[in-house]
RNA sequence: GCCCGGGUGGCGGAAUUGGUAGACGCGCUGGACUUAAAAUCCAGUGAUCCUUAUCGAUCGUGCGGGUUCAAUUCCCGCCCCGGGUACCA
């Protein structure tokens, strides 16, 4: 029988279509398992080879796990909102959500052409009112919640205790209290500004000299009245979340921490000179405070006017014009020289005494710590490398010791920088009663930080790199946030019952004045009154693409219920996500964004886990081959030919090298996923993407390949379709092991997400039966079970070849039998000297002092061991013979 | 710079609580089938050397050391490639 993947294909993705065979509720009677993907943005490119790689890694442990009882949650949606179905409305006029929808037809007729299990009826779509009424809520909730940091939780906002002071000051002074402590609030924040495009950029679309990526021109900063989320508050439980996460990749969970960023150390005080303030600074090293010669404090540092003498004044007004004009990229280079300048006042060093300049410059960030450091120029490298520009004195107090070597002379003289433990010298202050001389950094660091506090001018202090989230874009394609500013400054958000706020449809996409999106321009929507005439206006920017994709994998559970978010019970059944799989582009953002979410959900009882994602896993990416030559000019595909093995540009015959790329459009190597469908089929495309090698790795694309696994597939059908294949006489015993290894193998593969080894094992049982020539019905048919997760439609077909009227997918995954894979014999590898010289089969229970006995009496081992001693016989049972001869 | 991956035949990749390096697939070579080609099937295929052929020998997992009876696997020091991040005090 022909191998007709086409028909069969088709046939099968109608029946299960039809008979709605991987639709799930609730159902207590068999455990659950959620296996989700990282679900899509709808490009209108259309699918590419990337996405059916984590997609059939979920579609077949998905099918694997139905088959072994489990109750398989597996949903796919789309994260819908996004800049290019703006752009297409901007240029064309036509609503974003036309395009949107068209993209998403063609993913989703594009998706079920691979065959992959999804319960089609809890498809979701961030764009459609019916989804993001539930996001604007939990925006509401966001808002309406403050962390109690007392005990480490989010409270609804109801509970916050209003201080007594506070109370007594009025309602203003009421509602700031208040609203310093929301989840989400509004305040002022600086964003990316194109004059020539008015419109606020994204950090990604300003290129890095400054320009912005549409148009070219340079980019300024500008401040916006900005919507922000204190994830910052939470930093300390994302962080101790990422340790109960046992079943993510370390990489991902190393990235969250360092994004997180914690570090302790102290807050010290400064008193500077010819004022009452005080300039605080944070350190982590604050037993290097007696070498702090001179401090610097960020350009935008709220003191800065004040600590500014008459006199150097005017310099440092040009230094911060200058800082602000540039980019970001320039601010933080670190090829870059160091800027600065002097501020003209000094400081007072609390240990010391000692009087030290403080300085302005850009190399200290006002967005981390307090925006101002001291600066200890012989322990801190860039604290070095600015005091060498600017000759200011470098007090070395951390003896390297010997081990240093040359470099310690130079440092004691203050002429390099050591930034690793020794011991103090100069550290003393008679006087004030504190002396670190003679200790190393740990204990150093236990004492300064002990007397600071003791004295009040320091304490200890833990920082976060973490920064509050911000939280709105100038964009129409979005969630309209549920926000009225009232004229009197009040801001009203709305009630669930007002929700969704739904987009107003517009003539123009383009942006409004000043930065506003083009929500602004819509002035029937944008304008309200409340009942007693109060003025208001709605909320204009919109939510980040964030919004829609940090609680998706809640809406699945309970896709259309239009009275709450998800049902509490089904909520409890359903979570969390057993197994997450997506591209390693999201390991920091996406997965701490929605972290943060759910942790909020969780404090106020809306969900019932911690964490939302139990087992994460990441896909690698999908390269092609392309060419370059020599000098690293990249050639098109079509204009590279192939003589024996080497590539030569087909028009100037120059000789070219291969190398591994990303899919892209002038390289002309991208591979259209529905290409291979229509020339191979889709069991072949699946396997093919599982088969290339490890889920993990980055990997390339050869159509050479996907013919080998349609060999194997067009094999298997060929064999297992034939009467001719199947006897109705005793299993042969060899058939009987290499089959139940290929089910135990298979099956520890899927659970390790090892999809390549166990398509091997496949094959190898394949290439078996083949030789073997004939198998017995019952090896046919469990082997097609085996394979059925991996190749479902030629599998079904098979099945139902073999007389069964039910799907596949409802038998239960074969079970292996040791008593087939026991072996009687064992052949030993004998080494002489580590060296593997011949091979001895003897029988696996066999004592060692009789294996010892067989090998040396064996002929071989003549060869290498006569005119030799025999030094020593290493005999590892069941592994390896290794003789040591001199 | 820092953090995280990774370097194994012509290619994608197997094999790590240290124990036969190169499973499986591609490609290539030879053969069968065919008027021929494609498709399919069979055999071979790390390199070098020896041999009429067998049998066999030496080398070989990025480089240099080390531990061990034994190292792709463990330790130390480098090199290269990919990804992330950007002066975080």
């Amino acid at each position: 029988m022909e191998y007709n993947f086409r028909e069969i294909e088709k046939k099968w993705q109608d029946y299960w279509e039809k008979n709605k065979s991987f639709k799930v509720e609730v159902d207590r009677s068999k455990p659950k398992y959620y296996i989700l993907d990282m679900f899509p943005y709808p490009s209108g490119s259309g699918l590419h080879v990337g996405h059916p790689e984590g997609y059939t890694a979920t579609d077949i442990v998905s099918r694997y796990k139905r088959m072994k009882g489990f109750n398989v949650l597996h949903p796919m949606g789309w994260d819908a909102f996004g800049l290019p179905a703006e752009q297409y409305a901007i240029q064309t006029g036509t609503h974003p959500s036309i395009i949107t929808n068209k993209n998403c037809d063609t993913f989703r007729r594009q998706i079920k052409s691979l065959g992959l299990s999804y319960d089609w009826d809890r498809e979701v779509n961030t764009t459609d009112p019916g989804y993001f009424k539930w996001t604007q809520w939990i925006f509401t909730q966001l808002y309406n919640t403050w962390f109690d940091a007392e005990i480490q939780k989010g409270r609804p906002i109801s509970e916050l205790e209003i201080p007594e002071e506070i109370k007594t000051a009025g309602k203003e002074a009421i509602r700031k209290y208040v609203d310093d402590r929301r989840l989400a609030y509004y305040d002022d924040a600086q964003v990316w500004w194109c004059d020539h495009c008015k419109i606020v950029c994204a950090n990604e679309e300003v290129l890095t000299d400054g320009s912005h990526e549409k148009c070219g021109n340079i980019v300024k900063r500008k401040n916006l009245k900005q919507w922000m989320l204190r994830i910052s508050l939470y930093a300390e439980r994302l962080l101790k979340g990422v340790d109960e996460l046992t079943d993510w990749p370390d990489s991902v969970k190393d990235m969250q921490r360092n994004w997180i960023g914690k570090s302790s150390g102290a807050e010290v005080d400064f008193q500077l000179e010819g004022l009452t303030n005080k300039l605080k600074v944070f350190t982590t090293r604050p037993d290097t405070l007696f070498g702090a010669t001179y401090m610097v404090v960020a350009p935008e540092h709220p003191l800065l006017e004040k600590i500014m003498t008459i006199e150097q004044a005017p310099k440092v007004r040009k230094y911060l014009t200058s800082a602000s004009l540039k980019s970001d990229l320039d601010r933080t280079d670190l090829a870059k020289e160091k800027t600065g300048i002097f501020t003209g006042r000094h400081a007072i060093n609390p240990v010391s005494g000692k009087s030290i300049p403080i300085w302005v410059a850009d190399y200290v960030l006002m967005g981390y710590g307090t925006g101002a450091i001291m600066a200890v120029p012989a322990h801190d490298t860039r604290d070095f490398e600015f005091a060498r520009k600017f000759e200011l004195p470098v007090n070395c107090i951390l003896d390297p010791g010997e081990a240093a070597g040359d470099i310690r002379d130079k440092v004691l003289a203050g002429e390099a920088c050591w930034t690793e433990d020794g011991i103090y010298i100069n550290s003393e202050n008679r006087a004030k009663g504190i002396t670190i001389n003679g200790l190393n950094k740990e204990e150093g660091i236990k004492n300064i930080t002990a007397w600071l506090e003791q004295k009040r001018l320091g304490k200890e202090t833990v920082n976060y790199k973490l920064r509050d989230w911000l939280f709105s874009r100038q964009r129409y394609w979005g969630e309209p946030f549920p926000v009225i500013h009232w004229e009197d400054g009040e801001i009203e958000v709305l009630d669930k019952s007002k929700l969704p706020l739904e987009l107003p449809a517009l003539e123009k996409y383009l942006p409004g004045d000043n930065g506003e999106s083009p929500l602004a321009n819509a002035k029937d929507w944008l304008l309200v009154k409340d009942k007693n005439g109060r003025k208001g206006r709605r909320e204009t920017n919109t939510m980040p693409q964030w919004a829609g994709s940090c609680w998706y994998y809640l809406r699945y559970l309970d896709p259309k219920n239009p009275d709450v978010a998800f049902d509490k019970e089904t909520e409890k059944y359903w979570m969390p996500v057993d197994l997450y799989i997506g591209g390693a582009e999201h390991a920091v953002l996406h997965l701490l964004y929605s972290r943060f979410w759910h942790k909020v959900l969780y404090d106020l009882g809306i969900v019932s886990t911690n964490e939302p994602f139990k087992k994460l896993f990441n896909q690698g990416m999908i390269l092609a081959f392309a060419y370059e030559t020599g000098t690293g000019a990249k050639v098109a595909s079509d204009l590279v030919e192939e003589v024996d093995g080497e590539y030569y540009h087909k028009e100037t015959r120059e000789e070219l090298n291969q190398i591994v790329a990303k899919m892209s459009k002038s390289l002309k190597n991208v591979v259209n996923p529905d290409d291979v469908v229509e020339h191979y089929g889709a069991d072949s495309l699946r396997l093919y993407e599982m088969f290339m090698g490890p889920l993990e790795a980055t990997k390339p694309w050869t159509e050479n390949g996907v013919k080998g696994v349609f060999g194997f597939l067009a094999r298997v059908f060929k064999f297992f379709s034939n009467n001719d294949h199947i006897t109705n006489e005793e299993e042969a015993a060899e058939t009987l092991k290499v089959l139940h290894q290929t089910i135990k193998k298979v099956e520890q593969d899927v659970v390790n997400l090892r999809f390549n080894t166990a398509i091997s094992q496949m094959m190898i049982f394949t290439n078996h039966c083949i030789k073997a020539g004939k198998v017995t019905k019952n090896t046919a048919e469990t082997f097609i079970k085996v394979l059925s997760p991996f190749a479902p439609h030629l599998c079904e077909e098979l099945w139902e070849a073999y007389g069964y009227s039910e799907s596949i997918g409802k038998e239960s995954f074969p079970d292996y039998n040791n008593k087939y894979l026991k072996e009687s014999t064992f052949e030993y590898p004998v080494s002489f000297n580590g060296k593997m010289r011949f091979k001895i089969e003897l029988p696996v229970d066999m004592q060692v002092s009789e294996i010892e006995k067989n090998v040396l009496a064996h002929d071989l081992a003549q060869k290498w061991t006569i005119g030799k001693q025999i030094r020593k016989i290493i005999i590892v049972p069941k592994k390896i013979v290794n003789i040591v001869v001199s």
